[in-house]
DNA sequence: GTCTATAACAAGATAGAC
DNA sequence: GTCTATCTTGTTATAGAC
């Protein structure tokens, strides 16, 4: 089984895989239309993937490794627990927008996946979250926030990933915009340009 | 055809299709599956319904409607705008939970219904969002929030729709307390017992 | 690494008896 | 309103040639 190389055709693939699985749902897509994607034919799907279900995972652990990554390197330029959380934020939206699919794919595919693959993938979005958890307890010492940090991380990551539903890149808002709406609502603070 | 008639069967199979499709998703559910919790032969089912996926439009319809019906229930015993965002909230995550399996269906199998179907029930949530926007607009207009409510009113709904994700109506936050937190945020206060 | 051909099975839906 | 029996189609996955 050397399905689980790591070569530079399977991420093509799998970027091929993230669009259809996000535009049609995992269950609805069939091989032969990620076949058809990808220029080959369906039995040759099977030498790059032990099965369909390895093909989901392959797109959410992708989206995920790839969010965690960008949310450590914008944490590595920020300093106080303000310019954290935004960089968190502007992290979170950037990934849920430069690589939508995958995301999409995550949050509404996680059911079809197996058992195991769920676990492995917990373990990266707990990974993710203690970079939330670090930050929140930061503006907590510093009292910026009080009570249920949890509480408030959760309300802002669901605010975060909600945003799949109905935000226009393009639109009238920019993703700067965004995250500081979001960052001051998570501190309960009004004022929008204190982030710099 | 007189798979439209409201009887009362047809509503107790729309409450255990729900209980398949947020369980194990609508693709996955066959109409086996669906037959043989409701007691009856897969033949049997096309009976009560035209196919497959006007099941599924039935749970989610179903399901918004109730969430309608509550809200505004709640909006006739609150005066200020606080104690309108306060019931709202309060309803939507009663709903939530009361009605959790329709919602979830909602949310995660939209995709799966037919242009004609989501035309509909695209209908009822914007009535149902009628409901956030006019609560949010006399907040602003009594200058307890400024700038866009439109982000704000998609912020808080996308925190409230997330719950479904993580809260347990049985743990140490009761959903009085959730409301309560969510619409300070909203509201960037920090104060907590201010609703009554 | 891709092809063709196909095995093996499960899906949604229908027909007609009761 | 429910049953049994079945049609039709589409599905994932495999085998072996190239």
């Amino acid at each position: 089984m050397k399905t689980n190389k790591n070569t530079q055709r399977r991420q093509e693939l799998v970027q091929i895989a993230a669009r259809l699985f996000c535009d049609q749902g995992y269950e609805t897509t069939t091989v032969r239309m990620l076949a058809e994607a990808m220029g080959i034919q369906s039995g040759s799907l099977f030498h790059h993937f032990k099965d369909k279900q390895e093909i989901l995972f392959a797109v959410i652990d992708s989206g995920m490794q790839h969010a965690i990554a960008i949310a450590q390197r914008a944490l590595q330029q920020a300093q106080t627990p303000q310019q954290k959380l935004f960089a968190l934020a502007k992290a979170h939206l950037s990934t849920l927008l430069e690589d939508r699919d995958a995301h999409v794919v995550a949050i509404y595919e996680w059911r079809s996946l197996s058992v195991d693959s769920r676990a492995r993938l917990v373990e990266l979005r707990d990974a993710y979250e203690a970079l939330w958890i670090e930050a929140m307890d930061e503006a907590l010492a510093a009292q910026l926030i009080t009570g249920d940090t949890a509480l408030r991380r959760r309300l802002a990551l669901g605010a975060l990933n909600w945003t799949v539903q109905w935000y226009q890149p393009q639109g009238r808002l920019s993703p700067d915009d965004l995250a500081q709406a979001l960052v001051a609502m998570v501190l309960n603070q009004t004022a929008v340009n204190q982030f710099y």
